[in-house]
DNA sequence: TCTTGTTAGATTGTCGACAATCTGATTGTC
DNA sequence: GACAATCAGATTGTCGACAATCTAACAAGA
């Protein structure tokens, strides 16, 4: 008898798609920080009633990507370099914990997964796709979460990362520059293969200051310009 | 002119009712883990539409102590031995990180907030109030979180809360014992207010240590004799 | 001129009804 | 009797309309 793996079939609900789509919308910098959410608007837009969209608005708000006022609207979050700052030095001891946790439990198949995931990165690079180059690269940090085997703090981890990839895609956004052509996790992932787990958390503290560096500087500049709001 | 400093007026959503409510039903253990939530009962018997309870319950899923299965339902969580493990585990690199965070930001009003919440757990005890026990158990413990101010880090020790009120009440339900009449925060407080910050974690761990233990075996019971479900 | 009261428009919050889906029992067939 | 097809009931998902609230503009009065 073969043993087949299925997994799980798609919500099929529209709430679900909705999600979906406006934390994409979040996420890739199309709707700005501040910016009002008009229900109506969207929901006329997505070609669907308010109710699955509200719906949906509040999972988003409790995931941290969006703030509610009520009778006032739903916004995107705001961002400021103390939010990034805090999201930063707490990722950082995540990071420690996180790799603690997986070391023992690192195998063949952690290893092809590293390689498939930093190949990804690279390839996005090639493709000067910012965009799947900022989520390649979470996800190739996020194998660390997926194997420590700790439900828990992959969720902490998830709701991290939603934060940082909003960061890091309006940080490109503004800069506008090519992306980086060199290979910054060539290192990471060759420690994480090695035998000295102190090295490679000490490295994914310092390889991820260098990336948090960038943005707060970015962040700071913006608030030394505050805009009027949308 | 005398400068008087108002809060924020309370929500006045119902949704935002509701949210408390089942919160507040669901961590003192009044709605069993696995148990199903039938929205057009519960919004009866609160006299409220279907729209506002649903919203909550959105919230409350990603609050992460509610699970939701399209075209099924939505159910308390479900605690396993596992999860009280991962929550526990991640519970003790926080604290560590959030002593280190606090340490130098305490001030006279850290320490007589101290005093106050660990008289509000004294208090608790002595009226043999088990659920109020255990909320100013967790407000005490919470106050390092607070003061840290880092927000993404208080955001997440108030989810892992959650889960681990919901946990204790369980526990405390189902020991159906007097509870403990010492003071087991006597000394956590007083190395909070000591010189020796390393002191101060390294009991953090070890205190909580404790109580862990007996959730666990509590949890490993359950599991051993599996209930047949609501 | 500044403040206060009013009003119209827009937007969010809530409701009741309908559609889609699931579950379990029943029926019919081999 | 075992099994698949069908159906009724219950429950969740979605819709369109109404109620409550907010905002901004305008008018009235000190």
């Amino acid at each position: 008898m073969v043993k087949t793996e299925f997994s799980p079939i798609a919500d099929t609900t529209r709430r679900a798609e909705i999600v979906a789509l406006l934390r994409r919308a979040i996420l890739t910098g199309q709707l700005e920080p501040g910016q009002k959410l008009n229900e109506l608007r969207i929901s006329e837009q997505m070609r669907v009633s308010r109710a699955p969209l509200r719906e949906a608005m509040r999972e988003l708000v409790q995931e941290g990507i969006l703030t509610s006022i009520p009778y006032a609207g739903t916004f995107v979050i705001d961002v400021t370099a103390k939010d990034i700052d805090d999201a930063y030095s707490l990722n950082k001891v995540l990071d420690e914990f996180a790799i603690e946790q997986t070391w023992p439990q690192r195998d063949r198949r952690f290893f092809d997964e590293l390689d498939r995931r930093h190949e990804a990165v690279k390839q996005a690079t090639r493709d000067l796709d910012t965009t799947r180059q900022i989520e390649s690269a979470l996800q190739l940090h996020g194998l660390i979460y997926e194997w420590a085997d700790n439900s828990v703090l992959l969720e902490t981890w998830q709701r991290l990362i939603s934060r940082l990839q909003m960061y890091f895609a309006l940080h490109q956004q503004a800069r506008n520059e090519p992306v980086p052509a060199e290979d910054v996790h060539e290192t990471y992932v060759r420690l994480l293969k090695g035998t000295d787990m102190r090295a490679a958390q000490r490295h994914a503290r310092e390889h991820i200051n260098l990336d948090f560096e960038q943005l707060l500087s970015y962040a700071r500049s913006l608030e030394q310009r505050p805009s009027k709001g949308a």
